[in-house]
DNA sequence: CATCGATATCGACGGCCGTCTATGGTGACG
DNA sequence: CGTCACCATAGACGGCCGTCGATATCGATG
């Protein structure tokens, strides 16, 4: 804009508010990125549906149609993200859900500062 | 699940939930691609916070640090999402929240199916 | 009418993302 | 001990995304 000493135009506004940092934007769009995917979308759709001891990647691999390393991406992707959890069991691996990390994301958008 | 004819599947997981439909993954998908971008949630914040009226992008550019295309690009793909609305006035362009669309988001994201 | 100021659009460039095939590592089982 | 199933990683490839400068549009102003 201008300086503030001379209004050219009447477009100002009251731009007090905290404007939201830099880190905690990049934060927030980390984990928003992580979850702007269908496939990521369905696992974890599915793992909030059917499980309460967890899903293994070989029953992800068929519903969403694409390769086993892919799947194993995504899962990757959510868990370096803190949505989802693995526990190692045999050679199986099996994913859950971290409880309340979709909240926390769901309260961040809906609140109104 | 051992006594499956020819599968040798030993990780059994009881899958008959709705299974989250291609065209509704997709559309959350791209909801929350539109939210996944530090600019585009700092200028929502910005929207949020000090927006009865609504904010022009001549307030916008200097905070954000970047061009002003950019900025008019990162406020096309939030109106294209659903997420904002813009006022002409002039040759001003206020824009403003779409009432309750971050919130029909956040309730997506929290509910448990 | 000529000009200026505020936005939007265009075209290009660099980087990140999702997918695949190929391969490695690990526990179970005969 | 050899083999097999499950899972993770590596590397490659194509496409989408965010950024920019240049340019077009449109209203106001003199």
């Amino acid at each position: 804009m201008q300086p503030a000493v001379d209004v050219p135009l009447a477009c100002r506004t009251p731009l007090t508010a905290p404007a939201l940092d830099d880190v905690e934007a990049a934060a927030l769009a980390g984990t928003l990125k992580a979850l702007a995917e269908p496939n990521r979308l369905k696992i974890l759709h599915r793992l909030a549906s059917a499980a309460p001891d967890g899903v293994c990647v070989c029953d992800l691999t068929d519903p969403l149609g694409i390769a086993q390393p892919s799947v194993s991406h995504h899962l990757g992707v959510l868990r370096r993200a803190g949505l989802v959890q693995r526990r190692r069991e045999a050679s199986f691996a099996y994913y859950t859900l971290v409880p309340g990390a979709l909240d926390r994301v769901a309260a961040l958008l809906g609140e109104r500062p």
